[in-house]
DNA sequence: ACCTGAACACCGTTCAAGT
DNA sequence: ACCTGAACACCGTTCAAGT
């Protein structure tokens, strides 16, 4: 332990989050849950990644809860993120966005696994403020609801509320990412074809017969 | 404490349990994860409840993650029950049969979060025994299976793999429960309305047209 | 097939006192 | 906006020694 209290020291340490240390805590966070699971996700483990102290995460977290809820958030984002680039690279065509998304939602789940199961865990925050309806998580859903949306308005699928339609396009993928149907999902892998047969079901009911 | 070691005292004990702890631990745990929720499983107060010590149940587990084990065999078990039940009070048509048993399913994690939660938990047991296939989770998937296969042969449900569009259904309902897509399943309910919606699109891709 | 009791290496969280 | 250090009430698990 060199140098207890210099000027050097301080500046170095201090410069390092650079008033980011929140950020940098979800980031560690994150990192941590995706290589060893929720359960390796302790206050004192981020903290010594991170350098700091085991009790700093109280400046940014009343809580072990609030900051698992803050990464939560963070791990919506890059799942929207995520939804949203495959719907852009899948042409225009409703049938062919909501596949694309189809597979992209599975395939960020069996990617990141850790990453889902804190995004859709149940008990933990047990009638907390994790009942509140996730920004992120809103986000990610409104943009399924939206392709439906603009099908209907194109006329590829059947008029309807489009917002239950979303919602069994959704279980549908939900459920496959869970029950890790489709876990292959290597080009032409048992995984993309599982995804795309169940697609096709769904389509079947879905979509407008021409 | 009362007579230490007297006959009476270490008898009454002894029947309380006679040979059967290793079910009344399963039993304790399953009720401890209904009422309080999965952290609150703890060795030391399913030990305390049952009036054993803490480090009794060693002699049935050789750890917490092999109880937990066992709930959530026990857990499925009770599942299993359910959609059985289901099935045989839904008539004969493939179609009411899957409906009733879409409900169940939905019914059941709605009504018992708790033991849906340990059921289908991912990350907890990494790499360890908890990737071997369930055998009460494989049965109650098997009569979801049966019924398929039997819709199939009374011509009711289209021809395919039935492993797979068995699948779909799975999911489907899967999906559901997990993001409580249904939650008010009372007799007219909003619940019972959203699984009836996605099962009938879900028909049209699965049954026959006649 | 259990029991007590002590111990170990972990937790989250609070508090007191610093800079 | 951080830090150290001690403390508290919890964990799972191991061990030693009993009945």
């Amino acid at each position: 332990m060199p140098g207890k209290g210099t000027r050097v020291q301080k500046k170095t340490r201090g410069q390092y989050h650079h008033g980011n240390l929140r950020e940098a805590l979800i980031d560690a966070g994150l990192k941590l849950i995706a290589r060893f699971g929720v359960r390796a996700l302790t206050l004192r483990e981020i903290g010594s990644q991170l350098g700091v102290s085991r009790m700093a995460a109280y400046r940014h977290f009343t809580d072990k809860a609030a900051l698992l809820s803050a990464i939560r958030e963070a791990g919506f984002t890059l799942f929207a993120e995520a939804l949203e680039d495959a719907r852009h690279k899948a042409g225009k065509a409703a049938a062919a966005q909501l596949k694309a998304m189809a597979l992209a939602y599975v395939r960020f789940a069996a990617t990141h696994p850790a990453y889902i199961e804190v995004m859709f865990s149940w008990g933990e925050d047990r009638s907390e403020e994790s009942r509140k309806p996730n920004p992120a998580g809103a986000r990610a859903f409104g943009i399924l609801e939206e392709t439906i949306r603009q099908g209907q308005a194109s006329g590829e699928i059947r008029a309807g509320n489009s917002t239950l339609l979303a919602r069994v396009v959704w279980a549908q993928v939900h459920g496959i990412s869970m029950l890790r149907l489709a876990t292959d999902l290597s080009p032409s892998g048992e995984g993309q074809k599982f995804v795309q047969f169940s697609s096709a079901i769904l389509e079947s009911g879905l979509l407008l017969n021409e």
